[in-house]
DNA sequence: CGTGTGCGTTAAATATTGTTAAATATAATC
DNA sequence: GATTATATTTAACAATATTTAACGCACACG
């Protein structure tokens, strides 16, 4: 389950998000004050932060630049006063990941905590260390292909395009963006070299007829499963 | 690059929208009224479209409905005013994707934007499409159709025409519009190709009496079934 | 009817991709 | 550092995909 802290001193607003958050699947703790929030967090662990700037004891500022020195990656979304919009400079420079000024719409909160949380997911998703292809598995760590009791080792450049199809997986890779992040480079020749290395990428799964690597003409290929 | 379709009413913010968006990397074309943005949308190729509801001549609703008539999937988002909140439920019976209050913030505009193209995207990547065309059917993915034991493998440009074709299955799939969407481009020798790519289609599917695709002088094709 | 334009079809021309093998580069071993 | 082994690129040719060209017919419109 997804958590939250919530740092809030507005009795009222704090306990409406808590209970708008918990209807929308999230597990919220919540905070009246700065200190507390500093205290809370240290002692649990959150994916979300969500913090008033105008607090008694310890403000929205504050807490926040604590929070960052004992967690770089938390997001951080502040609340602040529709007045104080210059405020919003301030709170990225602290490394706020949003804000969101008051009187707002708790529809467009949760839309921006939902899209916040996709977009950390997707930086910090390790990529996978293993892809399912049917029977095959690809160990992308070890640079293998394997099923039953056959092992395929793949080269580096084998195992990095496999890989860009996964991430890709039905849908289009385009050449370009494959040649540059695989090659650095995207001149004729190279891609050539691309070719060569699809048609050996077909070869080791010619055997599992559910995944198959097309080509979509000038533009690219597509994994497809 | 992300087409969007802007009609709306007020200059300023018109104005203010397409300049805005222009800065964000999106193409904006801007039409004033729902009429003419109707023509714009059959003409073009677009990735969204943002639909101000309070429009002359064709409000948004309307303009809405006629472009879900020909396009099923095209995101759509409509700029409300916030006394009016009620329409909203309309919006989504239309098949609206999201809508937005005036005033607004660009930002938030843009955030739902940005959340909905993502969406749209992650959606097509996992509904397997398929197309039953009387005995045959069509593997959107893989880019087959098949019927008892036959397999026939369709290129690229065949499987793309042959989609847009039961996208609109029964309906005027309009020269321009599958131009535009497949070749990026709707010159006169292009439009030479299409032909080209529709007589094979032809071919593959002579088998079955069923399934026809038939000209509609000057404007396009219709895939009857 | 006759004329201009759009469409149907086929075949040739061009561009892109598939495949294999040889050449080169890189790494591993001694 | 020379010698293998392995990985990657280059080259060459085959196979496909797409576009262009050509020609004849169909349709709209006067």
């Amino acid at each position: 389950m997804t958590k939250i802290l919530l740092a809030e001193d507005d009795e009222n607003l704090g306990d409406l998000l808590k209970n708008y958050l918990k209807a929308k699947m999230f597990e919220t703790d919540w905070f009246d004050n700065g200190e507390s929030a500093f205290e809370g967090f240290r002692k649990g662990r959150y994916d979300l932060c969500l913090i008033d700037v105008m607090m008694p004891v310890k403000d929205g500022f504050a807490l926040a630049q604590e929070i960052r020195t004992i967690n770089k990656s938390v997001p951080v979304i502040f609340l602040t006063a529709r007045s104080m919009k210059e405020d919003v400079l301030e709170g990225f420079k602290i490394g706020g990941d949003d804000y969101i000024t008051k009187p707002f719409d708790m529809e467009e909160l949760l839309f921006r905590i939902e899209a916040i949380l996709r977009r950390v997911k997707n930086d910090n998703q390790f990529t996978p260390q293993y892809y399912t292809l049917g029977k095959y598995t690809f160990d992308v760590q070890k640079q293998l292909l394997q099923y039953d009791n056959t092992v395929q080792k793949l080269t580096t450049k084998e195992s990095e395009l496999l890989k860009m199809l996964c991430e890709n997986a039905n849908q289009l890779l385009e050449r370009n963006y494959a040649l540059k992040s695989i090659w650095a480079d995207d001149n004729m020749w190279v891609a050539r070299s691309m070719d060569v290395y699809i048609t050996k990428l077909r070869k080791y799964l010619k055997d599992e007829p559910n995944i198959e690597i097309i080509n979509v003409h000038g533009r690219g290929f597509k994994l497809v499963i």
